[in-house]
DNA sequence: GCTTGACCTTCCCATCACTGGAAGGTCGAC
DNA sequence: GTCGACCTTCCAGTGATGGGAAGGTCAAGC
C-alpha cells in the first residue's frame, strides 16, 4: 500500500513515516516501480507501535529501544521495564515541577484583583528581588513556594 | 556593564540576553565605543524579571505581554491575572495529561515481571490493537512541552 | 611596548519532533 | 488527454537554548 494508507491505518502522518526512515527508526521502505514506497501490514503493524509509544510519551531515541526489543524475541522483560521504569520517573519528576510552578502562580493569581488598578501582585513578586544573586537557579523552583497541590 | 556582568547578575546566559534582544523582547542595548554592549542596573532589573518569569514557565511571548505590562503604568492588573490565569490552566492541562500517561504507563510496568523472560505487557499493550482506526489521538501535550527544567 | 588571557562581537549549526510548502512525477477516472 | 489526488525530494521554520569558530577589545603583567 502507498504511504497516505499507510498513515490512515497507523495513525502517523506520512510526513512523519517518511521522518522515520530517514531518521533510520523504522527501515527503509520498499519501493514500487513509479518509485512509490510500498507497505506492507506489518509495517503499518510496527508504525501503530511507534504511534502508541509516543501517545505515551515515550521519546523517539526511547521508542527506538522499545522497537528493538519488540523485535528481539530473545529480549529480557527487565530491558523493557527498565526503559519504561526511567520513563515514569522522568514524567513523575516533570510532574512535580510543573505542580511547583502552577501552584506558586496560582497562589500569586489568587492574590491578584483583577480589576481596573495597576497594583499587581503578581508582577510584583517577578519584580522582586527574593534572590539577588543570579545564581543558576533554573528549574529548582525557588525554595519557600506555597506551591504543592 | 559588559553583558557578562549582566548576565551573571541576572542570571540570565549572555547568549540569551543577546538572543531576546535580536527577538525584540527586550530593546537594543546601548553600545559602547568598543562595540561592546552597555547595560545599566535597570536593565539587568528588567532581565531579572525574564528570568523569573522563565522560571514560573511563561513562554517568551507570554513573557513580552507581561513586560509590556510592567512598564505600562497605567495598566490594569486585570490584564495581568488573566495572562496568569491562562498560564495557569495550560500548566494544568498539561500535568493532567502527562499523570494520564504517567499512570497508564505505571501500571503497565507494575504488571511486567522484569525478569530474563520475554514475555512483557508493557510490548504487548503497545503492540495491541484497542484503537485500530489510527484517529487522531494525539493528544493534549502540546510540542516543546517537555521539559523546562 | 608586547604578550597573554579573559572578555566581547557576529555568524552559523545543532537540538527535538514535527509541520509546511514548492517543484515536479505518477496514477486512475472520466 | 486532462484533471485531481496522490506521490517524490528538498528546503525552511518552529522555541529556547547551547556550542563553537573567527576575529576584535581590554587590562594586567613583563
Amino acid at each position: 500500500m502507498n504511504i497516505g494508507k499507510a498513515a490512515k491505518a497507523s495513525g502517523v502522518s506520512a510526513k512523519m513515516i517518511r521522518y522515520y526512515e530517514q531518521t533510520g527508526l523504522i527501515p527503509k521502505a520498499g519501493r514500487k516501480d513509479s518509485g512509490y514506497r510500498d507497505y506492507s501490514s506489518a509495517d503499518v503493524h510496527m508504525l501503530r507501535f511507534i504511534r502508541k509509544a509516543r501517545d505515551l510519551g515515550f521519546s523517539v531515541s526511547e521508542i527506538d529501544g522499545l522497537l528493538n526489543l519488540w523485535r528481539d524475541r530473545s529480549r529480557q522483560s527487565s530491558d523493557v521495564k527498565r526503559i519504561a521504569q526511567k520513563h515514569v520517573d522522568d514524567l513523575n519528576e516533570r510532574i512535580e515541577a510543573m505542580k511547583q510552578m502552577a501552584g506558586t502562580l496560582q497562589s500569586l493569581v489568587d492574590c491578584c484583583a483583577g480589576d481596573a488598578r495597576p497594583d499587581c501582585p503578581i508582577l510584583a513578586d517577578l519584580e522582586d528581588d527574593h534572590d539577588g544573586s543570579g545564581a543558576p537557579a533554573r528549574a529548582t523552583l525557588r525554595p519557600g513556594s506555597k506551591g504543592r497541590s
